[in-house]
DNA sequence: TTGTATGCGTTATCAC
DNA sequence: GTGATAACGCATACAA
């Protein structure tokens, strides 16, 4: 391995020069700075990036911690990070925790020992406990896509999930059905928690009892999603319409429909939260609410950025984004 | 901050006896071992990994660099490559290169100053420079799913491209196909050259010249798969069957015959390389020349660690692995 | 514009 | 079993 010592000696100078030259710090004169990238050049010079986050305290890395990522929202998410982040001249660790806990915690606790600059997290359970541990280590963080129980002061990008779950619950009963059915994510979950409010408030609004209406709990993937909507199937009066919590529910329950030899939206009409990729096209296309994906992740990489530079202690900011409506084939019309 | 120092102070010993500790190298006794995890956790100690990899000069760490993050191909692979690193105590920095040459030159770069322990790359094209830039730095490294150009001496875990190609067609012509197209990916990638051999090798063994053989380029996508296809509706005679050289290419096909209002496999069959997870199911299923994406993460990874602990300088391995051919309903039957 | 001394937090080496 | 010392490769603080 060569170091910079190697460099210095090559190039006739001490090594703090070539540092300099390196990291375009401070000055050097036209020719030292030739003389050193020649050496550079010649030795095949790769600086050690562990000493210099070393010395420096700063490893220029930011971590991105989502709860599933073969999910396209969340790899839309992960795209407006990795982006924000490059353009800043930061790298960043993505890390899977697939809605586990232990999962997240194991994560973070490497992330720490990394000495990341900052993490980006989206919490697998409403709990502050993830926030306290990175906290402890002086490591700012930004919460995203899900909220933590009030209280909790701490950077938060997220969406109207509630409106967004209302106007697809409203689209529904303006359409005319009067048997809507709620497959939702887990209890303990934000998002979960928010649609489910959503759709509780529009199905009060249309007279609905709370015992009127129909939920079932399920996890945010699409095997849950056909499990839940077989179990829909089963009993009378049968749904007319289903309202995916999230997109993978939503093509799970549509696979179970369609296995069960019925047609959306002629026998059962679906709407879900958060879009899908072109990849992801299914005969009909989803009705959604989808979420600026893309925007959260780059607004969320701002915000963790701008707590690192300025080093501010500013209080803590929650950014609330609007979903958009996107009616298409899914949900039928009341022309038929 | 608080570092081995004060673990070592607040627990009555040294520096070195608390390292011992955390690390599990070296004697200690019953009861400095509990005094030293008493003072780690009342002081919230996170050992720093820069300081340690600095001094120990390993990481822990593998790099898995792919092409194509979107693909499930490549993610299936990267979850063979996660599970397997992760059992044997190793991290993995995942990187996407989008096909991208200089995407990659930048992305090792970045990995060899981090110094990591070993890398998993799937290079965008056949050319040896990414490998002698690693070797320079003497990092370990496995070539994934490609090959590379004779003459270059590297371990390799990669499929039966060519047979695998072949097999599909020889199921198309079997059904009595007389205008079987080709969607190819790229030339210049291995993989698209071995499956266009194994097309030109079944077509020319069933009497078709190579001018009688019909071939498009285009790039390992969906959208490409679309473009290319539409190209191919034009042409008379039109082809009755499609090979497309990867899955994505063949849903963008489908879903150009599709918008085309053309019905797969009565006008047009299709057959791909490439299995899909269920997410992604169309319909009608695809039928496919299988690859073990997951054993091939699982297989490169167990090579690339048995070069980084055993220091064996044992010739370069070339692991090629079977694929395996699954027919459904996109590529019809005799009876229909 | 350049150099010297020093320390980042940890572990390898050797000693007791 | 445990400790003292030095060193990993680099950048900060200060000096020249």
């Amino acid at each position: 391995m060569t170091t910079i010592h190697d460099v210095a000696e090559r190039a006739g100078v001490s090594p703090i020069t070539v540092s300099r030259v390196i990291n375009h710090s401070g000055y050097a004169s036209q020719d030292t700075r030739e003389r050193v990238e020649a050496a550079v050049i010649e030795l095949g010079y790769v600086p050690n990036r562990l000493a210099r986050s070393l010395r420096s305290k700063r490893t220029h890395t930011l971590a991105l911690v989502i709860t599933d990522i073969t999910n396209p929202f969340f790899t839309t998410v992960a795209r407006g990070v990795e982006d924000t982040a490059s353009d800043a001249g930061y790298t960043v660790i993505f890390c899977n925790t697939d809605e586990s806990e232990s999962e997240e915690n194991k994560y973070l606790q490497v992330l720490l020992q990394q000495q990341v600059d900052g993490i980006l997290l989206v919490p697998a359970r409403s709990t502050s406990d993830s926030i306290e541990m990175i906290r402890k280590q002086n490591v700012p963080v930004v919460v995203l896509d899900r909220r933590l129980p009030p209280g909790v002061d701490v950077d938060t990008v997220r969406c109207e999930n509630e409106l967004g779950a209302y106007q697809l619950v409203r689209l529904l009963l303006e359409l005319g059905h009067q048997h809507i059915a709620l497959l939702s994510g887990p209890l303990g979950v934000s998002t979960a928690e928010d649609r489910l409010a959503g759709y509780r408030r529009a199905m009060r609004e249309a007279g609905f009892s709370d015992e009127e209406q129909s939920v079932i709990y399920g996890s945010f993937n699409q095997a849950s999603g056909s499990e839940m909507m077989r179990q829909l199937l089963d009993r009378t009066p049968r749904p007319t319409a289903v309202f995916a919590a999230n997109n993978l529910i939503g093509i799970g329950a549509l696979q179970a429909i369609q296995q069960a030899g019925l047609r959306v939206p002629d026998d059962i009409a679906i709407v879900s939260f958060d879009d899908l990729p072109p990849t992801l096209l299914t005969m009909p296309f989803f009705t959604v609410s989808s979420q600026p994906a893309y925007e959260m992740g780059k607004r969320a990489t701002q915000l963790l950025l701008a707590r690192l530079t300025k080093a501010v202690t500013e209080p803590c900011q929650e950014i609330v984004l609007p979903t958009e409506l996107i009616v298409r084939q899914s949900s039928g019309s009341v022309f038929g």
